[in-house]
DNA sequence: ACGATACGTAGGACTTTCCCTACGCGTCAA
DNA sequence: TTGACGCGTAGGGAAAGTCCTACGTATCGT
């Protein structure tokens, strides 16, 4: 847990922050090119610097990135503490997709007799 | 894949759908209370039916929810398929928080002799 | 056929997101 | 010390998100 806010609201960041395309591609560029200054991510984008660099914030304050200066560069690194807790809130769905492609859980699902009233 | 919108956009309505505390409460109730009506759903939340209603078409409009119609009831289900995509994203990630967790890759990770120009 | 029930949609108010241009601050090279 | 470089922030505008209160539509019981 970090110092800021509720559970659901770092859910809400975490997941805030992934639903963006830019942001998930900078995400994927510091996972295979490793921790990169903002001009080298920058490159990849037809979008002002300006701009990324928000998107840098975003991901910043996810947790999803870290920043260390490096004389007048900022070297981003990716974080990946969030997307394992992204990975361990998917866990109780699994079940779901498992059963789906045994086609059991499909067919019992179909017919179910707990609803609540 | 849906017929609506690119690989990103929909990865975009998907996180973005996630990134909302009372619908990944929804479909938590989904999945532990099974197929329900609208009704029984918004009985667990402060907020007006019309809001969860808007909420409930922003998880189906992701493919997260499935509806179907009985009498004037309409019944929602859990629709773990985009649930399994996001596990299949997380997946080259995996590695960043397994590596943290020997503690080899965290030192490594901290000196990168590999980065671009 | 009538009213009640279950739900969606319309439209409005407020907040947030996402892009831009302009500018400020620290660092490096000469 | 001066100018260029690397980057963040301020402020603005368009669009989208999130809640609300009406209201419309289909279904059920009587």
């Amino acid at each position: 847990m970090t110092a800021t806010g509720t559970r659901a609201a770092e859910a809400d960041r975490v997941f805030a922050a992934l639903a963006n395309s830019t942001r998930r591609e900078v995400l994927r560029l510091l996972r295979d090119g490793g921790p990169q200054p903002v001009q080298a991510l920058a490159d990849h984008f037809d979008m002002r610097r300006p701009s990324l660099s928000e998107h840098l914030k975003v991901l910043r304050e996810a947790g999803l990135v870290s920043e260390q200066r490096n004389g007048r560069q900022r070297i981003y690194r990716l974080e990946a503490a969030p997307l394992a807790d992204v990975q361990d809130w998917l866990h109780p769905y699994e079940r779901f997709w498992r059963e789906r492609l045994t086609g059991l859980g499909a067919l019992l699902d179909r017919m179910p007799d707990d609803e609540p009233a």
